[in-house]
Formats: C-alpha cells, structure tokens, sequence
DNA sequence: TTCACCTGAAAGAAATCTCTTACATGTGAA
DNA sequence: TTCACATGTAAGAGATTTCTTTCAGGTGAA
C-alpha cells in the first residue's frame, strides 16, 4: 500500500502542478468526462487529456470508457482514494526503495 | 499552518525528484553540511546547492551559515519538521487558495 | 606563497514539461 | 449528407528543469 520511492516521485510529479490539482480538485466533488471538464475548467481538450493521462499514470485517478444513453463514448474519469503521509521519516522510508542512480553509487572503481 | 495552494505546488515540487528526496532523507538522520554532503552523495557541490536551495525555497529545510572552529565557513542545513496529508480532499481544500490562472477563468468577455 | 578546505554564483547544453494546432475516429439527430 | 457531440493522437513551439563547467571569494596550515 505504501508506494516505493519511484512510485512516489511519480504521485508528487503528478500532483506539483496548479492545473492537474484543480483537475483532482474538481474530480473529488464526483466523476466527470473529459470535454466537459475541459469546457468548464477553460482548456483544450487534448491539454485535459495528457493531464489525465499523468494523474492515471499515477494512480490517484482511474479512467473508464462508457457508452451514454444516445450511444456516445464517454470517457469518465475519478478520483482513488489516495492518500499520501508526507514527512521527513516518511521520505527516508520511501527513498531506501528507490531505484539506484548507477551514476552517482561511490562502486568500486576497479575493474570496468 | 497548512500550505496554501500555491505553496503547496511549490512543496510537491520540491520533493518530485529522486535526488532531492536522497537529500531529505539523508537530512532527516542528522544536520550536515553543504561540501560534505556532496562528497558522499556523490553529485557536484554546485548541483547540490541548487537543490538545496529548491528546499530551502519549499521551507522543508533551512540552512545556517557557521563557523568551524578551526574559522572556516560551513553552511548546514537540516530538515523542519513538516507534514504533509495529501487526499483528494485535502487537494481540494488547497485549491481554493491557488492564484488564479488570468487565462483560463470563465470571465466576461466584454470591456477589454 | 601555496595548498586544502569552505562558500557562492554565472553560463550554457541537454532533457523534460506544458501547451496549441491539426488531424483522424466514432455516434445520433436534422 | 452535414452537424454537433464524443474520443484519441501526432507535431512543434516555448518555457522550465537539470546538470556541468568555470569563475570568484574566504579561512587556516605547511
């Protein structure tokens, strides 16, 4: 349940942008699809998508594909219920899971 | 005591990255110093002041220029001790306190 | 003086992120 | 068929972030 280091940077990635909050934001007060977001928040729509698409590939919002009444896609999107503890410990926790820097190890440095 | 929204944004930005979370976490088991800490890391010392400085600008750290007692100049910095609860909700909250994009708002398209 | 340590900051390359415009798909209704 | 709605993706400009290299200052000790 508590993501690993790289899991996490992806989560504060996601979530360190003024929009994609708002996006979070408006999704917490219930699903809704992609244009009419768009519409209402003021953004293109193809901007709203690859917002989605970083907060999904984060996990704190997931995405379903549904057919409405009149037989259009519609694509709904909604909050998961995430939530991150952020702290100085909890960082050193996270950080002994994140993937090694190969650059930066101090390695042996015989033997290429 | 809770970061508004922009504040927030600043925060979140600050931890999304993998090296600035090393550096919290090797912070959080103790108050060292800027030359040292770039030794052992293994990163240039200027790469290192520059994420420091990142930090220190999110307030998730704080650094004190001392003198040694041999009179040279150390800069340490150490962890504050914040924490942050990041849900949907708490998101939610935080958004109301975000400075408003000029651009996107719905606003009356008369009278420029 | 020269060396080893400490500090700060500027310049530029490379990579990533943000955003717009444009194109292509599908549906039901007029 | 054409319109209004929905979906997705690709190409490119512009801004920001990340990192290296280079320069500048300071101290105490050999």
């Amino acid at each position: 349940m508590t993501p690993t280091g790289d899991e996490l940077v992806v989560m504060l990635a996601a979530l360190a942008n003024p929009l994609r909050l708002r996006i979070v934001a408006r999704l917490s007060g219930g699903r809704d699809y992609v244009s009419r977001m768009a519409r209402d928040i003021g953004i293109s729509r193809p901007l709203l998508h690859m917002h989605l698409q970083r907060l999904e590939a984060a996990g704190l919002i997931t995405g379903s594909l549904e057919l409405s009444e009149d037989g259009k896609a519609m694509k709904y999107y909604e909050v998961t219920d995430f939530h991150l503890q952020l702290t100085a410990s909890a960082v050193a926790e996270a950080v002994q899971t994140l993937t090694p820097d190969p650059d930066k190890s101090p390695a042996s440095k015989e033997q290429t």
